[in-house]
DNA sequence: CTTAATGTAACTGACGAAGTTACTTTTGCC
DNA sequence: GGCAAAAGTAACTTCGTCAGTTACATTAAG
């Protein structure tokens, strides 16, 4: 598992703690779920502890979970949690000032930038991890 | 300049090209004003002819120029052109099947990726690259 | 035929994230 | 009290990606 999967991951531990519904799950647990390793796991789920989104309970019989329900958290919740501050490659983008364009270039995509990043948290805010539990879920056919 | 850059940098290009107004510029001068190695901006450029947003001409006196006019460009024309497909870490994250959330996460994850990414884009579609051009000539107040 | 340009390949270095090891601290439980 | 299990965290190792660079082949104007 390479490359920047921290959203993705992190909403599959919120996920895995939902459907442990409440029990105290040690990172070992759900790093078996994401076949990771359980440091990865509690790095992740510092930031999530950090956001008040899980709680967590140390010592023998410990472990974490969800410190809201499940209806309370957004993707976008987790997204901000996880994701360090967009920086769309404007950080160590350095034109030339001494160029007509190169002097207000970053003025003026900076606002787009913000722009396009609230247009994509605003998908991420229209879904709850109560909807991702319940495609775990799904309505079994034919079964009461 | 480190890090993911590439897409603010193709933007530069483009409305230095658009501000150069048609002429055959050559990728050194581009870089001037980026303030980079041409090199770099060739090879942004090279995706950008490839999607013909930009037409190259090779030999003495050669260039890049805009392939039609800056009304008809979209920053988000510009973004899929020279940014990779969005993986959101979905490759390379390959959670542990035998777990009932690790089976189906990644399947309720990719269409919300999808919605996610198609929101920045549509912030990204309303600006073209003339509102960036026009943003570069403010009207200068007391100027004929 | 010279010169200036694109087009590219090959390499280097920096950076960030995942993965790993190892250790300290905390706390329930016998 | 002492053991066992867990979080918390620091330090280190890969690994992949991208910017930057050098070098060279190709192309075309004048």
């Amino acid at each position: 598992m390479t490359g920047n999967s921290r959203f993705a991951v992190s909403v599959h531990i919120l996920a895995y703690l939902a459907y442990r519904q409440g029990a105290a799950v040690p990172s070992a647990e759900i790093a078996a779920s994401v076949d990771t390793n359980p440091v990865v796991i509690r790095r992740l789920l510092a930031a999530l502890v950090k956001t008040r989104l899980v709680s967590a309970q140390k010592g023998a019989s410990g472990g974490f979970s969800l410190a809201t329900t499940a209806e309370n958290i957004s993707l976008r919740d987790i997204y901000r949690a996880v994701e360090p501050e967009p920086s769309h490659g404007l950080s160590h983008f350095s034109p030339n000032t001494k160029c007509p364009v190169g002097a207000k270039i970053q003025s003026i995509l900076h606002p787009i930038f913000v722009k396009a990043q609230a247009g994509m948290e605003a998908e991420l805010a229209r879904v709850s991890l109560a909807e991702v539990h319940r495609q775990l879920r799904p309505v079994c056919p034919g079964k009461k």
